[in-house]
Parts: C-alpha cells; structure tokens; sequence
DNA sequence: CAATTTTACACAATCGATTGTGATAGTTTA
DNA sequence: TAAACTATCACAATCGATTGTGTAAAATTG
C-alpha cells in the first residue's frame, strides 16, 4: 500500500470551510481584508491538514523565488566553504534559500551554471570567478534582467557588479614588508595565476614592497604555480638549488607556504632563521604547521555575509542602481615562521 | 533608463513564428511530433531571442523541481564540505541542483530548514543530523509523499530512511587496536555526544577493543565534549595530572587530537614515546601537525556521491520501496603520532 | 431613514510551461 | 481510388498561489 497521499492545497481548505481559495490565501499571509475568526479557522484547518504552501506556485505568480544563486571554484577549500557559510547564514535570516554551484574552475561549467541559476530565476547571484575565466558574457542575463550580481575574492573589474574584495595589494605588501624588517633581502614569491585580481594584486604588492625598500625584483624568484602543496614543494626545491638563494618566501596561499616550510625543513634548513615563510588565507594549517605560519587574515564568513547584504540591498531598494565596490581589511598575524631575532629598526633603516 | 526587459516566453517565440506554444515546447524538447524544420526554427529564435526556459513554470506543471535539499550542521569544517562537493558533483551530472542550509546544530534550525525544503518541493533531502536532534517527525512530510530521504554519517536508526555511514565502530576498534599493540595499555578516549550514532559507535568500538586484550575500561580516562580543539587540549590537560596518566589517547576526531599532541608537547612529553595519538577523520590539519597524525580515513566527498545516488535511484526506480543503509570503508592512517618502538607481536601475545 | 462607508469575501485572470486529445493535411497501402 | 495511416500541429485544461476588481451585507453618518 502507498503511503503517498495528495498534497493539500489552499483549495482543499477553502472547500472544507466553505469559502473561496482567495480568502484562504489571503488569511494564511494575515491580509487585512479577512476576517478574524476567518483568518483563525483557517490557519488551524491549514494546520490540521499539515498544509504545506507551495513555494513554487507562489514564484511562479510573485516572479520571486527568494532564492540567491552562487557560484564558487570548489565548495570544499577552507576559505569558499567559510564564505558559503556566511551567505547561508545571511540569506536565512532574509528568508532566501541558497542553491550552491561549483565551476570546479572550469570556464564552461561557470557558464553551464549560470544559465542554469538563471533559468531557476534565482532573486540574486554571488559569485566567485573560476579561474579560466575570462570572458563575462553569461552573466548579462542577471544585468539585463535587474537582478543582482555581486562578485566576492575573485571579481572583474570589466563588469558593471557589485564586488566584495580585500585589498590584497596590501596585504601582501605588508606581508613582504614585514619579512624585510625582519632582515630577509632575497624575498622569493609563490604566485597565481595572472589575470584573476587576487593573484595578480598580491604580486603586485610583493613587488611594490620590493621596490619601495629599493630591493632588486629577481623574476628568477617569482615561482607561477597552482598554488597546490605539491607546487609548492615542488617550487620551494627550485629556489633552494639556485646558485643565490632566497632567504624567504611570500606566498599567495597558505597550502603552498606548509608545503614550502615542511621541504626547506626536511633539506635541513632552519624556519625562520635560514629560509622566512609568509603565507596567505590564515587555513587552520597555518597555525598547525611548525614553526607556525606568518599569514593573512581573510575575514571569509564576513565577506559572504556581506555579499549577501548586498544582494538583499539591491531587491529592497530598486533604485540603487549604482554598483559598489566594498573592501575588506585584513590582517597579518605575525606567527613564528617569520620571526627572525634582527634588530628592526636598524636592518630597515640601513636600506633606505 | 531602465535596462530591464521583459523575459522572453515560448509565447513570444510562438508568436513570431506563427505557431502555438504547443509546438514551441514540445520543438524545444525535441518531441517526435514536431517537423524537423519547425524544431529547427524555434530553436534558432529562441537562441537569437536570449529565451530562458523558466524552470519554475515547468517545476509547477511537472511537479518536479529537479532539486535536492540539503541539511547539514555547518557548512564550513573539512567534512561537510567534501560532502557537499560530492553531492553537488553527482547532482549536476543529473540535472539537480543542490539548495544547502545548515542546522548549526539546532533541532530548532533543522525543523525550519525541513519544512522549508519540503515547501520548495525539493525531489529529494538529504540529511546529516544537527547534535541536538532527537526527534524525527519533520522528516515525516517527505516519507508520507515519497520525498527521497537520505541520512548521512549523523543518521537515525528509528527512522525508515537511506543511510550513507561508515562502520564507526570497526574503526574505533581498529585505532584502538592499532594502539595496543604498539604497545599502549592506558589508552583514554575524547568521546563525543552519546545519542549521536557516530560518536555512540566509536566509543563503543574503543570499549570493545579494550575488552578483546584484557584491558581495563577506566571510566575516568573517557573524557566526553564538543570535540573542539579547546576542549581537546583541556581533556589533555586533565588526564596528564591523573595520578596515573595514559599512555595514549584515541580521539574521536582530529581537532581534539592535534590539540592534545600541542599540548602533550608542551607539558614536556614526547610523542609518541610517552603519550600515543590517534585522531578521526584525517583532515588536512592531521598530516601537518608534528608529529603527524595517525587517523581514520572518510571517504567525504564518496558519501555526498553515494548519499546522492541513492536518491536519484528511488527517483527513477519508483518500485523501490525499501530503504537501504550503506556502510563505506574506513582505512587507518598510520603516522608518527602512534609509531612507538615496541616489538609489536611480543606485546600483543603477552596480552592473551 | 436615506446615503455613504466599511467590512469581508468571491470572481476570474494570471504567472509560463506541459500534455492529453483532436484535427488537418499529406502519404501509403490495398 | 478509397481506406488507412502518418506526420504535424493546435486547443484547452492544468499545476497552486496571488491579486485587481467587484459586490453584498453590515456599520456609520448626517
């Protein structure tokens, strides 16, 4: 015997109470126009029935799903999985329900996602680029269509949308200031690729640290890479053969630098005192890692937080046409892997 | 001026090319009753119009959302996030999409994410229970209208339901064995909340391997918590100023063990000569810490796939009317963290 | 008490796609 | 050539909730 037994409908309560579906609806979202024994009776008969209203039928009459659609790389990695927490958290307490995809970084599946997102007729969109991407055209639709666009890490800056970013220019020019005032000179970098912002800004801020203490920029010292565990061993063997090598190394991610401390230590270097590591993200194995990872802050959970804020923003207020740009501080937390015992002062003051 | 257009229906197609709607859905599907050169047409000015289907519209006539709810206790932590990027590979592969939310280990939170999923019509749910929950009855819904329902690692066993587990007990039995015969004799247990399968089952598997060899069960080296890495380095702390402390510790995931290893090391121990560890899980943090961490490999992103198969298989296969549980294998991963010098068959035998 | 408002509810269209049932023309078969 | 198919497509109902408009009864006002 099935158990499957019809669905109850605002129809199925409105005959059982002898009035009409409209004034079921109407008393089941408190409209003013009902009475209030109506209204009473037929939330208890609702009740009773197990009612359940179909969200899709209203979507379809409302033209509102109040659902936001995201698209990120990889759902599990520290920083997406974090920042997917933060939109879910946002997006419920505003009613929205959140459908999550991943590109895998994979052009084509960004833009297979999209369309699909779009034709679920989600209320709102966060993503966070895939790493091929170049092109935006799949995201027109949501433009063309007012529905709100919000770029979060990984954005482009060719689109007219909202962004929600950190400023890793300076952060990773921090970063690399700090290894120079802690005496390193020969400061090596693990980078990403170039045309996605994040990569390229904290290159971009290695470099200009570089130059602002009129340090050489060594391209010998630039390492390009996925950024993985592997590449970073893998890099870390590079530089540590070169006939000069560095004396620290700053790079874009966490993964890369554990992987760049655990190599340098095996080939008997000492961390920090032979080879400084900074890393990028603040992973949970940034503080595990030994000695533990210098590292930049991100506030992940925050910033899908905010994304979402922005979202709800746009469909609150219509007229917001204008698009935002929101930056995000970050921090350096200072940890043993780059704490050399130099005197600061002195070492910074005598290259200047 | 507003860029906003009007969505583009099988109507405006239809229209154009003279034709019914009829004929413009079914020419979009493909269906055998349409000319090859009218499906041609349609196709193309569909194209040339930017025509979206509208999913919702279809959800409703169709009764099928092609979506999977999903329930999880938080999105961020290692686990849960390689499930989901299971589930959402699988789902995908079949035309889902996957609509997450987390429970933040509230019933409460669980309640309201259920009834909201089933208000959406999701095809099917997928569950991984929050801590507190204890009751079952917002489940009810999707069992009485043939919902799929699939419960995953934190399942029910009072519920007629699919399962996606893996056999916590023979694990716990085997990292406990493993201990003894490096050669360990007071082994404690950071054990988890009793009424949750997962942590009932790996304590019961620590007793039991205890039991084999003879071994005392010592209720004061069972420390129960959330599992945290502060809770885990508090337990540490307590059991080293026992008057008899252990030998070693079997933990019932890795964020509590790598915080005993930090804090075993800095009370002056040695790992894992004076206290052996053995974690759960193996995230990433267990191959960083030092000494690495022995530990119990899950198959995560395995369970999302399998979790989601399993309701794709009662979609297709209506007939299928008994729910399954599915039990995946575990490895153990054994590290420095458990390696002690001890002439292992000598121990063992001198156990029996 | 007549006129006017207010209260409380019903009608019917609507959102966009799907689908069972027909209907018409063109083709094939006997 | 008449009968029997085939190939193509249109009609209209349907999914369940929402909403502008209409209306009768009750309440209020002058």
């Amino acid at each position: 015997m099935k158990k499957s037994k019809k669905e109850v409908t605002i129809y199925d309560i409105a005959e059982q109470l002898n009035v009409s579906a409209t004034t079921v609806s109407r008393a089941l979202n408190d409209h003013f126009s009902i009475g209030k024994e109506t209204t009473l009776a037929v939330k208890k008969l609702a009740k009773k029935m197990g009612y359940r209203p179909n969200t899709i039928a209203s979507s379809l009459r409302k033209n509102k799903t109040n659902t936001i659609g995201v698209i990120v790389p990889w759902i599990h990695r520290p920083f997406i999985s974090s920042l997917i927490s933060g939109i879910e958290e946002v997006a419920d307490k505003a009613g929205y329900n959140v459908i999550i995809s991943q590109s895998c970084d994979s052009f084509e599946k960004e833009v297979t996602k999209a369309q699909t997102l779009y034709s679920n007729r989600v209320d709102g969109l966060i993503v966070s680029l895939a790493m091929e991407t170049k092109n935006y055209e799949h995201f027109y639709p949501f433009q063309q269509n007012d529905i709100p666009l919000v770029f979060v890490d990984r954005v482009s800056f060719e689109m007219e949308a909202d962004r929600v970013i950190i400023n890793n220019f300076d952060a990773a020019f921090n970063a690399t200031e700090h290894l120079i005032k802690m005496g390193c000179r020969r400061i090596a970098h693990f980078a990403g690729a170039q045309h996605r912002n994040v990569y390229r800004e904290r290159q971009e801020g290695y470099i200009n640290a570089l130059k602002k203490y009129n340090l050489p920029v060594d391209e010998t010292l630039i390492v390009y890479s996925n950024l993985s565990m592997e590449e970073g061993w893998k890099g870390t063997e590079y530089l540590l053969k070169l006939s000069d090598p560095p004396d620290a190394i700053f790079s874009a991610n966490d993964s890369a630098a554990v992987a760049a401390i655990q190599c340098a230590k095996e080939a008997g270097l000492k961390i920090p005192e032979d080879l400084a590591v900074v890393g990028f993200n603040n992973d949970r194995i940034s503080s595990i890692v030994e000695p533990p990872l210098t590292t930049i802050t991100h506030p992940a959970i925050d910033m899908g937080k905010i994304a979402t804020q922005q979202v709800l923003k746009h469909k609150e207020n219509k007229d917001v046409v204008q698009s935002e740009t929101i930056v995000l501080k970050t921090g350096l937390t200072i940890r043993t892997s780059s704490l050399r015992k130099v005197a600061i002062k002195n070492s910074v003051q005598g290259l200047r």
